[in-house]
DNA sequence: GAGTTTGAAACT
DNA sequence: CAGTTTCAAACTC
């Protein structure tokens, strides 16, 4: 599979690509060349990776139907018949044994309690025990659910017919802890039976949000992976993103090790080399937890054959995330892929992952998923959304750097497992929202300057998944596609570049989308989302990673607004365009024959190309960063004033609100530190802003006290001409004031009076009314008013 | 709101 | 690289 292509990582910076080829495994399998040599430890082991905290070690294993070694029930565990009991203790081992079909098991060890809720309490794991059965996994629709009583549910969308056959033989295993918790896995493996992950209860808090000390007080360690039935292929969708992904195909012989194999995503040739191990689990590490004890997602893939195909792309470190897709096929045989979405939120992490299925290799799916990154130390989220565009996107947000990354997925009907093409499994979800943890990203570069980005302390996520934006500028992740053209210049494609996919090339591109523009993304996949899953999410997915309409997170509404573009003549794909000057779509912009969308990737690409090319520089930030702040913020190339003196917002460096530099060239400049105009100019504007300021605060207060006025005498105004509180004039007063004024102007008409006198009489009346009202306030009785 | 001014970007 | 043109924002009326 070539999930990336190698030119193209060989291109990527360490901190956008940085994978190491991991395997793991009992029995080293001599067809997978690129796996040897790094294969790891045995099951047991725990899964080599930088993210693992060495103290806690996780243990990702699959195993025959002989009861895993390192099981360790401290709790009751349910063991249903033909099914091999996967539980955890109380202190958050998790083991997923399928004996039934598949003869190998999972046995996840989360270091202490369980990373399925970002919090739990110090004293009880949260995750005492996971039961898993086996069964085939067939077909898996909606990802999860995550219900009202925190538990995620995998169900399985499609009916499978040989559903209650699996139900017969893969027996659903209910775990509770002493706390109350649940993590109750069923079926795994078999179609037809839902897999139920119960959330810690926390009460009315979420579960995720809990503090963020008492999990780092205690540390856990999940890691889910998912198995799908034996003589099932699994196919594992190269564009996708997800974190985790198992997917077991019949073992030739089931005492044979499963080996865990850790690719290298960097190297494409290692994939290739793996397509031929059988019995290989592939899997990645999509993400690294809190500081404490970071959760990791492990995306795993099993197949049987040559057909398997390995993308992974493990982090090294917990600052690292690595988004590699993974995807293993076997052609002309029916395949199902498993995609176990699993909500694991630990420390305000999430990992949502997507499950689905597929009969037959024709078919794809193009999901988009959501990866929310977070740390408890440097908290950082990425998102990846689900899009209603019609290519394939994948969102990653950062709130930590307000960059948004949009991965573009080109889905492929290709058969061959050694591409990135490969087809993917249909699934009656194309996007799910998929949050991945990790203490830092490293696999972005930061394209606008660092000085207009404002950081803000990312809120804790919540159990239900929440996602909070904290920034919104944008950051190139990395270019799926080759295109030669443009990766010379990579570091200095704008945020908002499209990386579009060559034609046919059944590759993927990136997109780096203004928040804004993710925001209206995320609204629509999440409603697609709600409706399709119909799941009851109260809690819910769906409400997470959801932003302000503008983009911003409540923190990140400090922000200054972008301005609307008005261009007309360039498509908003040259440098005259603010919007694309900045690496932003146009939205709500005045623009006309806008090209700078989605809608227009490869135009936009183009462009963005052509302006690479005539200046390599043209999408960094014209303003550097100065060491001491504003004071040494200077122009990158200065300014060229010949006529504004440097002291409109014509020149750049004026607008910016720094002094002209010796980098400039412009002619009668007046902005430096002593001009005379230049003060006067800045008085003047420190006493607008002041001005402007009063006056907002001053509107505000007006509104709050006529909002405060309203809601007072609304009681009274409602019930009906009852007496106002704070007011004199009730529904009567009102009537018989205009009764008295009537009979002003009848007065006036019977005595044939001039207008003027008649409105004169009128007024004057209505002035007597007042003061009749005015005189009777503050008397306990209301005296009528009379004519 | 229309027209003018301005300077960066694009073009030659 | 310099001169010219194009363009959209800033500005003025």
């Amino acid at each position: 599979m070539d999930v990336v292509s190698p030119e193209l990582n060989s291109l990527l910076p360490d901190e956008i690509m940085d994978t190491e080829a991991i395997i793991m495994d009992d029995d080293p399998p001599a067809e997978s060349p690129a796996a040897s040599g790094q294969s790891q430890p045995s099951d047991d082991s725990p899964v080599p990776m930088e993210t693992d905290v060495p103290a806690v070690p996780e243990i990702v294993s699959l195993c025959s139907d002989a009861p895993p070694t390192q099981l360790t029930q401290a709790g009751t565990t349910s063991t249903p018949t033909g099914s091999t009991l996967c539980s955890t203790t109380s202190a958050t081992q998790l083991l997923l044994t399928s004996s039934t079909v598949s003869s190998s098991s999972l046995t996840l060890r989360p270091a202490t309690a369980s990373t399925l809720t970002s919090t739990t309490p110090k004293t009880t794991s949260s995750l005492s025990r996971v039961s898993l059965t086996s069964g085939s996994l067939q077909k898996l629709s909606a990802p999860f659910t995550l219900s009202a009583n925190h538990q995620i549910i995998l169900n399985k969308v499609a009916s499978s017919p040989g559903a209650d056959t699996t139900r017969s033989q893969g027996t659903t295993t209910t775990t509770t802890t002493p706390g109350g918790q649940q993590f109750m896995v069923t079926a795994i493996g078999k179609s037809g039976q839902p897999i139920v992950l119960q959330l810690p209860h926390t009460g009315s808090k979420s579960a995720s949000v809990q503090g963020l000390g008492e999990a780092k007080a205690n540390p856990q360690h999940f890691k889910v992976v998912t198995v799908s039935s034996a003589s099932q292929v699994s196919t594992l969708q190269a564009q996708q993103l997800k974190t985790v992904q198992i997917a077991k195909k019949t073992q030739v012989s089931s005492a044979g090790p499963i080996k865990f194999v850790f690719t290298k995503a960097v190297n494409n040739k290692g994939l290739t080399a793996q397509t031929s191990v059988s019995n290989v689990i592939t899997g990645r590490v999509l993400s690294t937890g809190s500081p404490v004890t970071p959760p990791r997602t492990i995306t795993l893939s099993e197949t049987l054959g040559s057909s398997s195909k390995i993308a992974i792309s493990p982090l090294k470190s917990p600052s690292k995330l690595t988004v590699v897709s993974v995807a293993s096929q076997v052609p002309n045989s029916p395949q199902k892929s498993v995609s176990l979405p699993l909500n694991m939120a630990h420390l305000g992490h999430q990992i949502l992952l997507q499950q689905s299925t597929a009969t037959s290799p024709a078919k794809t799916m193009k999901p988009v998923q959501t990866v929310t990154v977070g740390g408890v130390g440097a908290p950082q989220f990425k998102t990846i959304f689900p899009l209603s565009t019609p290519s394939n996107v994948q969102q990653i947000q950062v709130p930590g750097s307000r960059f948004h990354y949009v991965r573009l997925v080109t889905a492929t009907t290709g058969s061959s497992t050694g591409h990135a093409g490969s087809p993917i499994t249909n699934s009656s979800m194309t996007a799910k929202p998929m949050v991945v943890n990790t203490t830092q990203v490293r696999m972005s570069v930061p394209i606008v300057p660092a000085q207009t980005m404002k950081q803000v302390v990312p809120k804790p996520l919540t159990s239900s998944g929440q996602v909070l934006t904290t920034q919104t500028q944008q950051r190139l992740i990395m270019p799926a596609t080759s295109l030669p053209q443009i990766q010379p210049n990579l570091t200095n494609l704008p945020p908002g570049t499209v990386l579009a996919p060559a034609p046919g090339s059944g590759n993927m591109g990136y997109a780096v989308l203004p928040a804004q523009y993710v925001t209206q993304l995320q609204q629509s996949a999440y409603v697609t989302l709600a409706s399709s899953s119909g799941f009851s999410t109260p809690t819910g997915i769906q409400t997470q990673a959801r932003l302000p309409l503008n983009g911003l997170s409540t923190s990140g509404a400090a922000f200054r607004p972008r301005k609307p573009c008005n261009c007309t003549k360039s498509q908003c794909l040259k440098l005259y365009c603010d919007c694309f000057a900045n690496g932003e779509f146009c939205q709500n912009c005045n623009c006309t024959n806008c090209f700078n969308n989605l809608e227009h990737e490869t135009d936009r690409a183009k462009a963005i190309k052509a302006c690479l090319d005539r200046n390599p520089e043209a999408f960094k930030p014209k303003i550097g960063k100065g060491k001491e702040g504003e004071s040494d913020r200077r122009h990158s190339k200065g300014c060229n004033c010949k006529r504004s003196g440097c002291l409109k917002n014509y020149c750049e460096c004026y607008e910016a609100k720094i002094m002209c530099s010796s980098t400039c060239k412009c002619v009668g400049c007046k902005n430096f530190e002593e001009s005379p105009e230049r003060k006067t100019l800045m008085h003047l504007a420190d006493a607008a802003e002041v001005r402007v300021q009063q006056q907002t605060a001053a509107k505000t207060k007006l509104s709050s006290q006529i909002s405060d006025l309203l809601t007072r005498t609304t009681p009274a105004i409602t019930s009906g001409g009852g007496r106002m509180p704070y007011t004199f004039v009730t529904k009567e007063v009102a009537e018989v004031t205009c009764e008295c004024l009537l009979e002003q102007a009848e007065q006036a008409e019977l005595n044939q009076q001039p207008q003027a006198t008649a409105e004169r009489m009128i007024l004057e009346e209505f002035g007597r009314c007042l003061m009749r009202i005015i005189s009777s306030a503050g008397k306990t009785d209301y005296p009528s008013i009379n004519c």
